[in-house]
DNA sequence: CAGTGACC
DNA sequence: TGGT
């Protein structure tokens, strides 16, 4: 793939470095892009894009849907990690290989071996939908970094400290970018701003992220 | 408790 | 737009 390709779809190669044990890998996911596409579809026919509500009783911006053995769910209970899909009923779809080979060479490229996912969270994000900042503090130990794929829409990506109040910096996450934090930087809150219609050449008005994580 | 939102 |  030429550089050419990659600015057309909006990824600019090379490593960005946000702290000691987390890294923006720029354009990694790109040569997958055409396998993971057919396969968000397979995810999505089993287990539909859905807004979920916190505990706060606030509705997500962001659709989500997940794969893999574990996948993250909330209501007005809590957050948790579920094996069978509340909506469906139905255990969440497995984990296409492409998906756990992406997260796994990410890893790699990032500092961490032998990254094994049990659980994908899908979000899905259209103009407006935002996440505010939080910790992935659910799963069962933090040995194991999170891997976040981005597809589609940019979005701008806040990373920082360990406690909410924490400055933040920003950071643009294009089409094909793979962010990866761990070690010491595993517990840092992060978000994203609201996402402004800026539409993408393949995947339109609408941004897809997966968070690769290893929960039980 | 909270992956939100209102207000300054 | 950043902080509370």
């Amino acid at each position: 793939m030429n550089i050419e390709t990659l600015e057309f779809f909006g990824a600019m190669a090379g490593h960005q470095r946000l702290g000691p044990d987390a890294m923006v890998l720029r354009g990694f996911a790109l040569p997958f892009v055409s396998e993971l596409m057919p396969s968000i579809a397979d995810v999505e026919a089993v287990s539909p894009f859905r807004h979920m509500v916190t505990p706060s009783g606030f509705t997500m911006s962001v659709a989500l849907t997940n794969c893999g053995a574990l996948g993250w769910a909330t209501d007005r209970r809590g957050y948790r990690y579920t094996a069978i899909d509340p909506e469906s009923g139905k255990r969440w779809p497995a984990m296409p290989d492409v998906f756990a080979r992406l997260a796994n060479e990410a890893a790699t490229a990032a500092g961490f071996n032998d990254f094994d996912p049990d659980a994908c969270l899908v979000n899905r994000y259209l103009p407006g939908a935002r996440l505010s900042l939080h910790q992935d503090k659910n799963e069962r130990d933090y040995e194991a970094p999170i891997v976040s794929v981005s597809l589609g829409m940019r979005a701008t990506f806040m990373f920082g400290g360990l406690k909410r109040t924490d400055p933040t910096i920003k950071v643009s996450l294009y089409h094909g970018d793979v962010m990866v934090w761990g070690g010491v930087d595993r517990l840092r809150f992060h978000g994203v701003m609201p996402l402004k219609e800026e539409p993408h050449p393949l995947l339109g008005s609408q941004r897809i992220n997966f968070t690769f994580r290893k929960a039980g």
